[in-house]
DNA sequence: AATTGGCACTCAGGCAATCAGAGTGCTAAG
DNA sequence: CTTAGCACTCTGATTGCCTGAGTGCCAATT
């Protein structure tokens, strides 16, 4: 992105016109500009520095005889350079803790709450990942027999998130080799992440001589399948009411877009992904967020610690949306709710 | 509901009229039932049947001078006396065979395939609902500690169908206390289904005396918590893309409608259940299914076996659908499932 | 008595014309 | 460099008109 050096009057007129198209969803036109906010400068003025803006590709009309739409890329630069933060209120931090801390303690509900508080106070659609299981440091693994032929493998982490997954065994096996197996399991892989697990799993039982090594080779053969992150589960999407009131959804194709969108869970997970590599507060704007189709929809996102894991939450939105807002609550949030998940 | 008398000639030009609204979702005036159906009378003629259909309620114009729709009533009609069954081709079949016979065996994963299949073969939103699990035969049950303060209590039910969930304890408790109290809950318990388990669980262990009596009451107080369908997990939805395709979902508020319903899983849940009362194919058509604001809108589900338990899959679209291979798709769908799910 | 052709009537949807409003770019003057 | 003024452009709302589809009813026909 080249850094574009603006005079102070362009930073002020952008600035102005940004705010005030987050606000309507409108195009902004000189007069307008002029009178709502003390620019101190006539409506001709305006204009000239309009028409220089819009060379430098940080403006457009969407026809002619039409005020000016901020792009991407001066989004960019809003939300970097110019706007300053809103602070929430103390009404509105009550809300979020509130909703948050009250309810079940099982780390998938308050993932879902958080998701659904997020959603309510921003009005868009809210965001919340399950911390990176593969990143989780294992502290227990179990073989718990069920029905004939089902072994249950649970594996817990140390930010008290736990996975089950069902695997198939095609003879009966002795309750007591499963016992000395899930103990010899427990002994080679307690202690390592998830994901060192899963890389090394192959070397580790090569020279198996306890347990049923029938049972450990299935086990290192599934191992995948067991600590893989999975997105249906982990991802929690709520407030799709909410961010459908949002004016750029009158359209019924973006609608439909913004559906399609709902069900490619896998695209979403890769982009808050993308975007989690930062730590803290991270927005990622339009074609950046690389929603496929939907473009022109932005991300406000944050991670949050759960332990020694980190896991993501956040709002996606129209491009045009209060980023100064938006990140508020999102920050405040993910703090909330890092401080739930650890103080447990 | 009057069962109302129609004459032959009625009852003709009422089927072709539904036959004809169906396939084009346009009201259907008396010049093109008279030249796409042969009925052997003239378009006057099918006016006059027309206006008394109108007076008994079975048809309706959005305006004057527009053609006829089918009432609820007459789909009901039509679904329970007239229409014949619209039996799958062999590549029907053979698709929805594979694509529920390829992939994993976890029955989950099965159900959410269950759900996709529909939802292709029909090009409505499709439906799946795990098995009921509170009238599922408990097998064994077992508290695996995971984490400080973390038991993991997993049930499994005879149908394969297991649950997990995390139970907070307060204090460290000794590993062998819980295995002592793993027992004594297994003895107590299995083989009763979950429902009696819960309505009794109070009674059964007034008279503890062996494993931790701590442990024990927090298990007992949170047995709803263990036991209850959840529906977030156990309902599945899919194919939303392609319902919004069918053209009631033209209209933007239908299509927001759609989209509050989507999120509103509770209520869709109960609407599936009050299907499941009666087995084989249930046609639920508009306020019958009691879909909130989303009337003018029909299901079409089955219920389907695994083991001694019973799970509901359907799909959900508009009233005006086709019913005569909607029920094919979803009878067969729901055989092959049983087939699966009671095979292993 | 049922069926049919004819006819007047209604309504939605498409099309063109018109108009007001918002906004622009340019030019010339301060 | 700024601004007022002006001609120009484009959208969106409004209006009127017309066509096509469809009805309801009546009188003629079978």
């Amino acid at each position: 992105m080249p850094n574009i050096d603006l005079s102070p009057r362009e930073l002020q007129i952008l600035s102005a016109l940004i705010d005030c198209y987050i606000k309507n969803a409108e195009p902004v036109g000189s007069r307008r500009l002029a009178t709502k906010y003390k620019l101190g400068v006539s409506p001709a003025t305006i204009r000239n520095t309009l028409q220089d803006l819009e060379e430098m590709g940080l403006v457009y009309q969407p026809h002619t005889s039409a005020g000016r739409i901020p792009t991407e890329v001066s989004y960019r630069i809003y939300v970097d350079n110019m706007m300053q933060i809103r602070p929430l209120t103390k009404k509105e931090k009550a809300q979020i803790a509130r909703e948050l801390t009250s309810g079940n303690k099982a780390i998938d509900q308050i993932l879902e709450q958080s998701c659904r508080v997020l959603s309510e106070v921003s009005m868009q659609l809210g965001v919340s990942m399950a911390p990176r299981f593969t990143e989780g440091i294992l502290t227990h693994l179990d073989l718990v027999p069920v029905g004939e032929n089902r072994l249950l493998v649970v594996a817990a982490v140390k930010s008290g998130l736990v996975r089950s997954v069902v695997m198939e065994v095609d003879s009966v096996v002795n309750p007591k080799l499963i016992q000395e197996t899930a103990v010899i399991l427990n002994e080679r892989l307690s202690g390592l992440t998830l994901g060192q697990i899963m890389e090394t799993i192959h070397d580790r039982f090569r020279d198996v001589s306890y347990g049923d090594p029938k049972l450990i080779k299935l086990f290192t053969e599934s191992a995948e399948n067991i600590f893989m992150p999975q997105d249906d589960k982990d991802l929690h999407l709520m407030g799709t009411p909410n961010i459908t009131s949002q004016p750029e959804f009158r359209d019924p194709q973006k609608l439909q877009e913004l559906i399609s969108l709902i069900e490619e869970r896998q695209k979403i997970v890769s982009s808050l992904n993308a975007a989690a590599i930062n730590e803290g507060v991270v927005v990622t704007i339009g074609k950046e967020a690389n929603l496929g189709m939907l473009d022109g929809c932005s991300m406000v996102t944050s991670t949050y610690k759960a332990g020694k894991t980190t896991g993501t939450i956040g709002v996606i939105g129209p491009t045009r949306m209060e980023y100064s807002k938006l990140m508020s609550i999102v920050d405040y949030t993910s703090k909330v709710l890092s401080r739930i998940l650890s103080k447990e």
